[in-house]
DNA sequence: CCTTCATCGTTAGCCTCCTAATTATCCGCG
DNA sequence: CGCGGATAATTAGGAGGCTAACGATGAAGG
């Protein structure tokens, strides 16, 4: 997002003026967000050039029997499971299955047993398509992690999954302390 | 954006059928992605909590003298330079410009010297809400971070920085060689 | 001078994502 | 049976992001 990492001299500066801020959380902070986006974009120029985006690759996943070969037959799940799965709101699915749905990728069965369901299962084309994406997808997250070594991606795992586990909290940030009331 | 992060288990499983597939790299990757995200998503609900979203909020900080105090006068900047800052297209500044300059935060001005060009500038109001929302943002990076020591803050942003190295290479990613020709 | 080319901002059209409201259906309770 | 409440998917309306194309202007060369 931000393309301009501030310097940290400068943050320094800053700090003196703002009591609350943070010079080397915020140095994180930027890194961390910098880093994600960048390597976001990176898979999805990748997924782009396959006409789909990571929101639909997302669904496909999701579709592609969970942990691989899970269950036996085909994978189908409702809307609503995909958007929970993908982490969308259903409305956002609704569109994204849309898409898939007019590329073929996809294809939706009403639920005989409750009226208001559907289910979304993997058409021949789309898991082709998976298939065709797959090893190359994996290849390029390789490619982005080489430059770590074993001992260095136990470290940063365990340094994102701290942050994780807070920045999920349902606890929330303390909006209400603060040195500036 | 994945919800829900593959088991380790399940990746060693999966890398069986996928020689391509390297599970401790997908682990890095996946979790990067998932932090970011919701350490995104921790500060996008505290600006939306003041009407102001990313996008616009990167804007006011570019236009909000960059390092702070750095020229007098106002600041002010083309759509483009704001673009190229912010890292988006020319075309989508137009539209954060529409949104902020609609809601009072910003203006624009003609360049007598150049009638292509235009400069967008902060109103006293663009101002005085980013000095309302700065401190709160800033402790809120803080508190994201608290359980970062500062051995650990600057490990990690070494490793986030050799990431952002090779994600940001116009080298780009190794497209052609491969295991699965 | 005038033509060509680069550059600026904007427009048009598309996709993803959101929230809120709508519609259809199921379920349980009197 | 019939009615209210929960839940499924969808629609409506908005915003940000992209690419591609456009109109206006400036700069440089013949």
């Amino acid at each position: 997002m931000l393309k301009n990492l501030p310097r940290y001299e400068c943050l320094l500066e800053a700090s003196k003026e703002f009591p609350d801020l943070d010079p080397s959380a915020t140095e994180v902070f930027l890194h961390l967000l910098r880093t994600g986006d960048e390597a976001f974009r990176v898979v999805e120029t990748h997924l782009a050039s396959h006409d789909i985006t990571q929101g639909g690759f997302g669904v496909l996943m999701a579709l592609w029997g969970r942990c691989r070969g899970n269950q036996p037959g085909r994978d189908a799940l409702s809307p609503a499971a995909l958007a929970e799965h993908t982490g969308v709101t259903r409305a956002t699915m609704t569109g994204l299955v849309d898409t898939l749905e007019r590329d073929g990728l996809v294809r939706r069965h009403p639920d005989p047993a409750d009226r208001r369901m559907v289910t979304v299962e993997l058409t021949r084309e789309g898991e082709s398509l998976l298939e065709r994406i797959l090893p190359e997808h994996f290849r390029q997250m390789a490619w982005l992690m080489a430059p770590l070594t074993e001992t260095e991606r136990k470290t940063f795992v365990g340094l994102l999954a701290k942050l994780l586990q807070r920045a999920a909290d349902p606890a929330e940030a303390p909006l209400a302390t603060a040195s500036t009331p």
